[in-house]
DNA sequence: AGCACGCCGACT
DNA sequence: GTCGGCGTGCTC
């Protein structure tokens, strides 16, 4: 049984009256059971015949499924992941579940209400058009059609009945039951997946790419899909999906947080409308529980075909799962940054292995991890190199900013372009990952920067609200008039963020409409919907945001892109922080520009000499990610090592460092031959919520003995005295250091 | 995470 | 004299 707390391992409890024999029979059902003082909820992962019953077990207090929730799939993949992040089984396997359901509420089992053929029904009926659709629909779905996606059809459906080809009823509740309706049924769906509309013509890369991965279909094979913005990757997703749907099987799709739009979405259910209304089933965090219960449970019972969704939907179970789908697999939102830190693209990997079935990495610019894979044959590399409607690359340039006075934090020869292309009707986009209106409030008397009370940071001057907010915590406080070290009224803000910068552009270009695209402007629901649509409408022409400007949109109309902070991604004492920064230019250079419209792209900077960005203007992606490697290699980082990150905290900031001393102690003692251990240090952001934070960084050269010293010492830290007042965690492959 | 058990300050 | 503060430790 593994219990919903943070707390390892499994726990064992006697059945409940009237299960005695029925070995199996709970497995994968959720149990309330007592646990310690209180009442829980748990999954029922393994049953054992015990010769003797000892009397210091409790006893399973109700069953709460008539059947299970999880297969056994499901189970072997947490336990999985529960091993490799040292994260509670419970906890796992309560994320496969729908937080409805994880307090124990009842299942809402549905009775959908539909048709079904039976049989001795024709194929075809001469002459009735209508009659032969419907019957084909009926013989080609397992379970029968829901009552929904014959909506319409009531008078058709009639006659069929009358004629004593189809019935009505309820649909199976689940396939995993064994019950109802589709029991030992052959899944067909030849018929339904006949009327998916064919994919727009594929060039010879498409063709070669879906090829080979519908070869694959029904075992395991990864493949990274390198392709271009603009390449059409989805129609490779699309018309693998379409083989994988003919086979029987279901598909997951998984994109990044911010891309899961509604043209996305609306793209993907076009293309498999034919399969019935809940074919395809979107998971987010946006939804209402309600809705992510229902979607949820159409992908566990297997009558969703499609399910499209961001990085928790990595985690549902899919009894029919065919094919896995990782759009944008370089994308930092796959990576949990809080509680159990999983890697949604890494749990894929594994998820596919485990059940034989083919994975698809798509990227225009693939982390440097997935690229090794490819150089040791791990993966399979297939190359999109053409821009669709040969549209051609734009333009990449560096303005040397040393010596130029910046006016609000763009150079001259940035105006110039800007307006140059504005007057030609061009749009322009300009990025800068900073909210805000300046990082800082700093005294000119004193230099004193107000920073946040409760961590080590600057606090961020927001003018429009007039509040200082710290980034790191949240918190607020008015904008103080005079400085509180040395009551000077002499206080400046230096430096750019996205507000001031719209400010400035507001005023350098009145007759242009400007709009800010950050975390700040788009907090009110369908602020960003309404934003993006005056971006593709060409109404604005003057796009500035930060990131979420950048993912998984394109601005067709833009000719014109400008990387204004590019240095801070070359300085940053976060050894990813360049590769990013690589991953941001050309993303943002796909996103510029058309057949027609040839777009530009430029790079501000005080570093235009520095290696990374000569190789990309000479060598592009490919070149620069070579250099990377090369980097990567020598200072012995992913992917040439694997990491693991051990954080601790505390109100005081010796117990926190003292803690991770002994940590380092234990490791240089037991495991100094498998790996390195670097600190502790203080974390980037020392003091954070009035916690005073420190890390510990384990790098390995080979990943299990790395995982079996992390395994050593969580056990042998339990009885240390160390531990007193510290709050620590482990960060299985960290992504970032902060 | 809960929840209990356990030893020290201001109150009906 | 108690009520309750949250530090520490356990949960089959």
């Amino acid at each position: 049984m593994a219990v919903d707390a943070p707390v390892e391992g499994v726990f064992d409890y006697l059945l409940p009256m009237g299960w005695a024999g029925e070995c199996e029979a709970l497995v994968g059902r959720r149990v309330r059971v007592p646990f310690g003082a209180s009442v829980r909820v748990g999954v029922v992962v393994a049953m054992d015949a015990l010769d003797e019953a000892p009397s210091e077990l409790k006893a399973v207090e109700a069953v709460l499924d008539d059947v299970p929730l999880l297969a056994t799939d499901d189970l072997r993949l947490g336990q999985w992941l529960a091993g490799y992040y040292h994260a509670p089984l419970g906890e796992v396997l309560a994320l496969m579940l729908p937080a409805s359901l994880r307090g124990g509420a009842a299942l809402h089992v549905l009775e959908v209400r539909g048709w079904r053929v039976l049989p001795g029904a024709p194929l075809e009926v001469a002459g009735a058009a209508r009659q032969t659709q419907v019957l084909r629909q009926l013989h080609a779905a397992s379970g029968g059609v829901s009552a929904r996606d014959l909506r319409g059809l009531a008078a058709v459906l009639r006659v069929l009945e009358q004629r004593g080809w189809v019935e009505q009823g309820v649909l199976a509740p689940s396939p995993l039951t064994g019950e109802g309706w589709g029991e030992g049924t052959k899944t067909s769906v030849g018929a339904v997946v006949a009327d998916i509309p064919p994919s727009l013509v594929l060039n010879a890369e498409q063709v070669a790419a879906h090829e080979a991965i519908t070869a694959s279909l029904g075992q395991f094979s990864a493949f990274l899909l390198h392709g271009i913005t603009g390449s059409g990757k989805t129609e490779v997703y699309l018309a693998a999906m379409t083989a994988a749907l003919q086979r029987g099987s279901q598909v997951l799709v998984l994109v990044p947080e911010i891309a899961l739009t509604p043209q996305l979405v609306g793209r993907f259910a076009a293309r498999f409308k034919p399969l019935g209304a809940e074919a395809i089933v979107v998971l987010h965090s946006a939804m209402t529980a309600r809705a992510r219960e229902l979607a949820w449970q159409a992908a566990q019972s297997g009558r969703a075909r499609v399910v499209l969704g961001t990085r928790s939907a990595v985690l549902t179970p899919l009894p029919r799962l065919g094919l896995i789908v990782v759009d944008e697999e370089h994308d930092s939102s796959y990576k949990q940054q809080e509680g159990w830190r999983y890697h949604a693209r890494d749990v894929a990997v594994v998820r596919a292995q485990q059940r034989g079935v083919p994975l698809v990495l798509g990227s225009a610019t693939p982390a440097l991890e997935s690229l090794a894979q490819v150089a040791h044959g791990r993966y399979r590399l297939l190359r999109l190199t053409e821009r669709a409607g040969g549209a051609q690359s734009p333009r990449l340039a560096l303005l040397d900013v040393r010596k130029r006075p910046l006016q609000d934090g763009l150079s001259a020869p940035l105006l110039e372009k800007m307006s140059a292309h504005l007057v030609k009707g061009g749009q322009v986009l300009l990025f800068l990952n900073r909210r805000g209106f300046a990082p800082a409030l700093e005294c000119h008397a004193c230099g004193h920067v107000e920073a946040c009370r409760q961590c080590s940071a600057p606090m961020t001057v927001h003018r429009g609200r007039g509040r200082l907010v710290c980034h790191h915590c949240g918190a607020e406080r008015a904008v103080p008039r005079a400085c509180a070290a040395c009551g000077s009224h002499d206080l400046q803000m230096p430096g750019q963020g996205t507000e001031r910068l719209e400010l400035a552009l507001r005023g350098l270009f009145p007759e242009f409409a400007l709009e800010r695209i950050d975390r700040d402007t788009t907090r009110r629901k369908g602020e960003l919907e309404d934003k993006l649509a005056r971006a593709h409408s060409g109404e604005a022409r003057i796009l500035l945001g930060t990131q979420m400007l950048a993912k998984g949109h394109d601005f067709p109309g833009v000719t014109l892109a400008a990387i204004l902070d590019a240095d801070s991604g070359l300085m940053s004492s976060d050894f990813r922080a360049p590769e990013r920064l690589l991953q941001l230019i050309v993303q943002v250079a796909g996103r510029a520009g058309r057949a027609d419209k040839p777009g530009e792209v430029l790079i501000q900077t005080h570093q235009p000499e520095h290696p990374l960005l000569q190789a990309l203007l000479h060598g592009g992606f490919e070149r620069c990610a070579e250099l990377l490697m090369r980097e990567r290699e020598l200072a012995r980082l992913p992917p040439f090592a694997h990491l693991a990150l051990l954080r601790a905290e505390a109100k005081d900031a010796a117990r926190a460092q003292g803690y991770l001393a002994r940590c380092a102690d234990f490791f240089k003692s037991e495991a100094s031959d498998v790996l390195q251990v670097w600190g502790p240090a203080p974390a980037p952001l020392e003091r954070r919520a009035g916690r005073y934070r420190f890390q510990l960084l384990l790098v390995g050269g080979q990943r299990a003995p790395l995982h079996r010293a992390v395994e050593q010492f969580a056990v042998a830290q339990q009885s240390w005295a160390e531990r007193r007042g510290v709050k620590w965690s482990l960060d299985i492959d960290p992504q970032e250091m902060g």
